[in-house]
DNA sequence: GTCTATAGACAGATAGAC
DNA sequence: GTCTATCTGTCTATAGAC
């Protein structure tokens, strides 16, 4: 009686991102996924055809994760104050998923233009520009967006690696962040 | 006759260093790295006590040579442009070395404060700060510093995972290094 | 200090029955 | 759509001869 079906695509990318962030990249494989799901390791190559290519659909569900929490916080704010709060819940995103947000920057085979229009990482992309423009004036405004972008991605790898050391680098976000966006709100003039 | 040694601690990180930047990480291993150097892998346990402990003399190597690449660039310029000049030599390292710069901030273990302070990453640490250092005029402007490695280390990453896409990122990061090093410059008023 | 030989574990993926 | 069974490949690391 294998029917109904015992699983469904969502329901294992469920748990293959629970198992992910409480155990690590390497602890998900075919074999514990399965074994948490209650099922044969081999079933779940009728959902997903490998182990690369869910780790790629990980991948996306965090990066829309994420989008969806920085409008969030974002809306109803002040240009500036926007990119303020969506700093913040940026790295608390990192720092509280730190195995998921690893597999953010997976890198992936090629797409067609298509695809990449709709992508998740392009719509990420694409938040990013629509804070960044809010401020700066500039709804297409890629380079102040690769900063702040750079910005926050590079922080928060840098505070997980422990490079900083035990001294508290918080000031330093502060510091560059202002930095930032007062170049934002000059070029906005 | 297996007298003269075959191998030594050095040409067997040389070894690996080569096959990691040419081959990746993953094709790193003992017997490929054995096979290069014409040697059983369970000859390398002598000089080695385990891949991981390799993996780590490996990320400080690469700590080493790029401080030393940031400290020649910028040798004999003034302070602006030497964080200027040591930004581009960062970046150049971090594009010819992708492996090797992936590995410099593999997690440690817990060391003794002695060992921290003579760590390789500690070292790349004093770098910066000195760095920064010379021109917002406090030799210890951890919240500068920060900001600056954070910014270099968050560039480097995002353009290598090929998150910005087709549109040229560079002026971002042009747009990024000059909010901070005009902070920088302020700050020393 | 390097060798042979092997232990021991684990992985991704497939074939074919039901 | 899930199962059992298995193929095929990979790896780190150790024991003991020389």
């Amino acid at each position: 009686m294998p029917y109904p079906a015992k699983l469904t695509t969502d329901q294992i990318l469920d748990a293959a991102q629970t198992l992910l962030e409480t155990q690590g990249a390497e602890a998900l494989t075919m074999r514990s996924l399965a074994q948490v799901l209650g099922v044969q390791a081999s079933s779940l190559y009728r959902h997903h055809a490998s182990r690369d290519v869910l780790l790629l659909a990980l991948s996306d569900r965090a990066a829309l994760e994420l989008l969806d929490t920085l409008l969030d916080v974002s809306r109803g704010l002040s240009p500036r104050a926007a990119l303020e709060g969506a700093a913040q819940a940026y790295l608390d995103y990192a720092r509280s998923h730190p195995n998921l947000y690893a597999l953010l920057l997976l890198k992936r085979g090629p797409l067609s233009s298509d695809q990449l229009a709709r992508s998740a990482g392009k719509q990420l992309w694409n938040g990013f520009l629509r804070l960044v423009g809010a401020l700066s004036g500039d709804p297409d405004d890629t380079d102040h967006a690769v900063a702040y972008w750079t910005l926050l991605h590079g922080f928060a790898e840098l505070e997980r690696s422990g490079a900083f050391g035990a001294s508290g680098p918080r000031g330093g976000l502060d510091v560059g962040l202002t930095a930032i966006l007062d170049h934002m709100e000059a070029a906005a003039g």
